[in-house]
DNA sequence: CCAGGTATCGCAATCGATTGCATAACGGGA
DNA sequence: TCCCGTTATGCAATCGATTGCGATACCTGG
């Protein structure tokens, strides 16, 4: 089929070996320039590729990353995918993409059938606050955790400065005027969710102003359940006038339940959403939200698992936060005066 | 590291043919069944994965499927893509994401790249009505193309059935009232595009209604070309009341056309897109539009390459055509009575 | 002129699974 | 009893690239 070293090695009139050595650049000094410049020539020629899983199989490393999503389908991920894709194929690495459905059961299946392809490091999205999987899994990998990160093991990662993140957004209200916020947090089993939650505490605090009974979590990052969680909070307290939601999808949610009252967003009620999906700016009405560099998530933690996979030796465990951004829009405005 | 063949040989205390016999279903008739449950058991024990680089090296099969995306920010594709992974998966064989852009440059680069990884096929959603890479691509690899076809040469396929698709959306107009019915079509170069708008003509003339000069084509599948397209056709013919687009990012563009112009969406101008992209029902305003089978396209089409992978010798060439089906949301309406 | 490098390259083993062929054991029919 | 056909298993080659080690040739300084 394909041309092999052997091939080029007899056109050449050399041993294969030494075609090995003149095509792989580590090893080309070893071989002297001419012979180097006759192989290359005729590799070109045959149009030879070289047969990974030969070199995989000799050197057990093949070149590949599983990276491991929860939901494809959130726009919030295809972003970073594009980012880890770009890096790691300038590097002669390919992603093996997996979507777990938020489900562990399927993600440690996956894992298991990425494991066997013998990938060498995963990228993982999955992180909950507390995972069993992540401990001995980065016993025999390397990691990197993107978006989320883990507390019960210190793990490499890269993720958003929550903290700015929420800051940026609760300021954003107060210095509209607010001073009744409400926060629809994320599930408390994610990093993320949790992070924002006391950010938000911690943001309000510094303004002075009070949280208590004012933050609700729900259990999945989804519009319904934020539906049903932030109708309750309005009911309840009838005083708000604006709601931090923990992601984009809890503020659509949000969105739904203010029409759903008869209110309007942001005439009644302001709404500030977290990531800046797409869509977001053509959504009714256009979503105020934290922008988060979904790029750079994934080429930084790309960049972050490479250095990890050519030095092996260095236990430093490098955390890296990236600053997001506010994008205002028309979700928010400055509270009713009544 | 992993235990291999030989170990297991060992432990059972036989050749570690065998124990390959033994463990591959397809030649486990061959060996005495209880040395093959022994085999399985010290298989599981030692839980053994075979290494997929030495068994792809000696039968030069990657179990490695090739999936080029134009473009997976548009969220058409994580759909597609989650029914490829899941039958793909299930049949042992792993997906190979690619991202071009919509670049025939950085395609060909890409197929090139998962060509030297030798992967056992390709899914493309990259087709052009004439596409020079398919031909020669085809002759060596099992290929299934989804979402568009080639013109060019005769491929497995797996899309929608457009004339379906857009005749639904132009009697949905038609039984509201409407008469003045534009069509923003796709870019001439994909087959979508093209195939929608002959169904557009096709469409309006079975109803006896004109089409001159009341379709205008894009260059690309986005939001911004189409506003201005859309405002251009609105401009130079004030009496359209309907608008179908060829999908969801034109009709969002046709929209914003229509706001641009100080016009209300559906009250002066209706527009019915195509596709059903998440978040399309909260949009503003939520968008009528034809539903694709996204993830029924994705697992059909992994389905369909499985098989040309058994069968080598068939040189039948399936086209499948899946039903689209309307969606009614509020983007539509009847026309203005002035 | 020779010893000790150094540059260049060949040899052969190796990675782990697969598979055609050979061998051995066994059972039944003539 | 002998022969032949199964059945079960072993043997060894093979896939293609990598790499430690050894061999050769050449060069330089003493």
């Amino acid at each position: 089929m394909s041309a092999t070293l052997k091939d080029i090695a007899k056109k050449v009139g050399i041993h294969p070996a030494t075609v090995s050595r003149a095509l792989n650049p580590r090893t080309a000094h070893l071989v002297n320039p001419t012979t180097v410049a006759k192989v290359k020539k005729a590799a070109a020629a045959m149009n030879y590729l070289p047969n990974p899983m030969a070199a995989g199989l000799r050197t057990s490393r093949s070149h590949t990353i599983g990276v491991v999503i929860p939901d494809l389908n959130n726009p919030l991920f295809p972003g970073m995918v594009r980012g880890i894709q770009d890096t790691l194929g300038r590097a002669g690495y390919t992603p093996l993409l997996v979507n777990t459905d938020n489900d562990p059961d399927v993600e440690s299946h996956l894992v298991a059938s990425l494991s066997a392809r013998r990938v060498d490091g995963f990228i993982l999205a999955t992180a909950r606050r507390d995972h069993p999987l992540l401990a001995q899994l980065s016993e025999k990998f390397p990691i990197v955790l993107i978006n989320r990160v883990s507390e019960s093991v210190q793990l490499p990662s890269v993720a958003v400065d929550e903290q700015h993140g929420i800051r940026l957004a609760v300021e954003h209200l107060y210095g509209l005027g607010h001073r009744e916020i409400a926060h629809i947090a994320g599930p408390t089993w994610s990093s993320t969710g949790h992070e924002r939650s006391q950010a938000f505490t911690r943001s309000m605090k510094d303004h002075g102003l009070a949280t208590a009974k004012r933050i609700s979590a729900v259990t999945s990052w989804s519009i319904e359940p934020a539906n049903e969680c932030a109708t309750r909070l309005i009911k309840a307290d009838p005083a708000i006038t604006a709601i931090v939601a923990a992601n984009d999808q809890l503020a659509l949610g949000s969105i739904a339940a203010i029409k759903g009252m008869k209110l309007r967003c942001p005439r009644d009620i302001s709404v500030v959403g977290y990531n800046d999906m797409p869509f977001m700016d053509i959504v009714d009405p256009p979503l105020t939200t934290v922008r988060v560099p979904q790029n750079d998530i994934g080429s930084e933690a790309a960049r972050l698992l490479l250095s990890m996979l050519v030095e092996e030796g260095s236990t430093s465990v490098k955390q890296v936060r990236l600053t997001p951004e506010l994008i205002i829009r028309s979700s928010t405005t400055h509270p009713r005066v009544e």
